[in-house]
RNA sequence: CGGGGAGUGGCUCAGCCUGGUAGAGCACCUGGUUCGGGACCAGGGGGUCGGAGGUUCAAAUCCUCUCUCCCCGACCA
């Protein structure tokens, strides 16, 4: 039995992540580029089916993908006080090109609310224009201190979705309806539980109004912001002069919204799911859904190559001037295996591994590693009485079934582990969501949780939207995760910082 | 930006203390035997030892400088 390529999670959470993108082939650093990573083929086709499934809803909520420059002016963003004091500290400017010291740099875009307010403002005249709902798939850049690939890189893949109303309530509404489109994705696609709430004043987007996120729970217990959505109010439509005029004839700055996902779901997926032996990938984004390994002996390499002809089998044939007799039975074991096999994956949309050079126990590794949820097994046994194995990556668990059922039975065991997967997640939220009422509790709940040793716990608490509550909570190295949006506790209280009464508990936590 | 670790065939690393013909395992190529959970045997190819400078008859090894990556903290999707 080779060791493990795979750290346990037991052991140390930080590497066990590491090695699963690793083996599971989804990424690596990229080594000559500090902070960045390649996104490999494995993780970039979980990305591509993560796009489909957010593009495809944007779509159905009225918004039209555009793309604007990477590189943004850097006055663009001094535009709008807060936004630049927040962003400040993590661009990468651009000073020269063409061999030449720029007039005005550029910044490489850190997010696109200036340089598309810049066009709103250009193209909204009129009531008539708006809404405007925008989205664009980008990269971009910030400059990170610390890294980890997914959850944090210097450049990264995104979506950003941009919208220009003519009332304050009609933004609050697409700011909502973003956001429960996250979380219908997080949970529905990606089997990945999440809390949808408020973030503090303190946590929120440099610029905006108010900001909400989804938040989802890793197997550590640390929090993870799977995405944002952003209430900008009339901040960026002041700073860029997007201005419309109404029915009523009169000039008004128009209401904006922005909102985001990231590759960053893909980690989350990968913390959410994968276990010790590798990637555990949720059917819904899980590029192959299954992969059926033939096993049979092969010893007929040779004739087969040569020969394929049936009439030849058990008679002796001339191969490079050499007389030989091809061995019959095991020349039909392994041709009935593999007709079989493609028979079935093509009747069930599944990948045959018919490579030659490993054998069949390597195989079953190298897919569990790279998280497929179904492998299906069929040999020569499996032959004989008309029967395939089936095995769940979730669970792992085999059971043997009769060929004939295989059509019906994937499509079931599939939808069966997508639910498991999001009942595990909820399972674990739930067992990990405690209550504090006093602040030494907070801390006490928090102060020895690392993301290496795992242990961590969503806290609720009652806390106000206060500044001095968010530094009481920074010294435990944690912070106010959200405000939920549904309160499922016991409503009002006080706050254990300030005293002051609040409406319901926060949600606090260790975060990536 | 602080703390730690590491740069030696594609990968993981040994060798360095005590200078003297660059090694192992994995991967790769050839042939054969295997094949229901990481196969085995035999043969073979592949490295200016991160870079620059220095000490020395001689440097992967000692000295100086430098670059980079990874991990851990403070900043953050």
């Amino acid at each position: 039995m080779a060791e493990s390529p795979i750290t346990a999670r037991t052991q140390d959470f930080a590497s066990w992540y590491q090695d699963v993108v690793l083996q599971g082939d989804m990424a690596e650093p990229a080594e000559i580029v500090k902070g960045c990573m390649v996104i490999k083929a494995n993780g970039y086709a979980v990305w591509e089916l993560l796009q489909r499934e957010l593009d495809d809803r944007f779509k159905a909520t009225g918004h039209q993908n555009m793309y604007f420059p990477l590189l943004i002016p850097q006055s663009f963003m001094h535009k709008e006080a807060e936004h630049v004091e927040g962003f400040s500290p993590e661009l990468a400017v651009v000073t020269m090109a063409g061999g030449k010291q720029l007039e005005e740099p550029y910044v490489i875009r850190p997010t696109s609310e200036t340089i598309i307010g810049h066009f709103f403002a250009k193209w909204i005249k009129s009531w008539r224009d708006l809404p405007m709902l925008v989205n664009q798939w980008a990269n971009i850049i910030r400059w990170e201190l610390r890294t980890r690939m997914f959850l944090r890189t210097t450049e990264f893949l995104w979506q950003e979705g941009h919208t220009a109303h003519s009332t304050h309530e009609e933004a609050a509404q697409e700011v909502f309806r973003m956001l429960d489109v996250y979380a219908e994705v997080a949970e529905d696609v990606m089997a990945m539980p999440v809390i949808k709430g408020l973030k503090t004043q303190s946590e929120k987007f440099a610029g905006a109004l108010q900001t909400y996120s989804i938040e989802a729970m890793m197997q550590n217990g640390f929090a993870l912001q799977s995405g944002t959505s952003h209430d900008l109010g009339q901040n960026f439509g002041k700073a860029f002069n997007v201005q419309f005029q109404s029915k009523e004839g009169q000039l008004d700055y128009v209401w904006q919204t922005s909102w985001g996902v990231s590759t960053r779901l893909v980690g989350g997926l990968i913390m959410s799911h994968s276990d010790d032996k590798g990637l555990v990938l949720p059917p819904k984004v899980a590029p192959i859904k299954a992969v059926l390994v033939p096993i049979y002996k092969k010893k007929t390499k040779v004739s087969m190559k040569v020969d394929p002809n049936p009439s030849t089998v058990g008679q002796p044939v001339t191969i490079s001037g050499t007389v030989m007799v091809l061995p019959d039975e095991e020349q039909d074991e392994k041709a009935r295996v593999l007709e079989v096999a493609h028979r079935i994956a093509k009747e069930v949309d599944a990948k045959v591994d018919d490579r030659e050079d490993i054998t069949p126990g390597a195989k079953f590794f190298h897919w569990e590693r790279r998280g497929v949820p179904v492998v299906l097994e069929l040999g020569p046994r499996d032959l004989a009485s008309g029967s395939i194995v089936l095995k769940r990556r979730d669970t792992g668990v085999k059971e043997v079934i009769p060929q004939s059922e295989v059509a019906a039975k994937l499509p079931a065991v599939l939808a069966a582990m997508q639910q498991s997967m999001y009942d595990v997640g909820k399972q674990r939220l739930k067992a990990n969501t405690v209550l504090a009422n006093s602040i030494e509790e907070v801390e006490s709940l928090l102060k020895d949780v690392t993301a290496e040793k795992g242990g961590g716990k969503f806290v609720m608490a009652h806390l106000k939207d206060d500044p001095r509550c968010d530094a009481r909570i920074k010294e435990f190295k944690a912070t106010i995760r959200c405000i939920p949006l549904v309160d499922e506790y016991d409503g009002p209280g006080k706050c254990l910082v300030t005293g002051e009464p609040v409406d319901r508990r926060v949600v606090i936590a260790k975060a990536y």
